[in-house]
DNA sequence: ACAAAATGTAAAGCAAGCTTGACATAAATA
DNA sequence: TATTTATGTCAAGCTTGCTTTACATTTTGT
């Protein structure tokens, strides 16, 4: 599943860390999550598109 | 986590057999959803979103 | 060029998602 | 009422999500 977590990060001028750290997740699990690796749950992709400020289906794709 | 799939399933007279097999999951699955034994995957979530024709952040609420 | 910050990646371990098989209870129907 | 269909639940096992620790590489800034 393809996402644009790297893209609205940067618009915002985060740092992996720091949306790690409004995520309340590890920086490895970001980075694991923007370059592929894996999915992240459903919960946490809703902390994702609340930050992001946007729905899920426009953040993630299958 | 709290979902609607019970009522979108009633909606469309599916059983949660009928639901398992159009998601190509086990009923078990289904059924431990629907009764918030667990949350979805997030490509099963989408999987769920499209059947059920509706957002995901329609159909789940955080 | 150099140092610092950011990103990528790996291993080991625990928690959550999902499987199959089996059985109990509830609801629908003949 | 009796039988079938639907739902709930449990256990054991496998896979995936996420953690911490650690280190390598890339990018940024002086």
């Amino acid at each position: 599943m393809k996402n644009q977590i790297k893209a609205l990060r940067a618009e915002r001028n985060w740092t992996q860390a720091n949306l790690a750290e409004l995520l309340d997740v590890s920086r490895q699990t970001v980075n694991a999550i923007e370059t592929g690796k894996f999915d992240p749950s459903l919960p946490l992709a809703f902390k994702i598109a609340r930050l992001l400020e946007r729905p899920i289906e426009e953040i993630f794709e299958d």
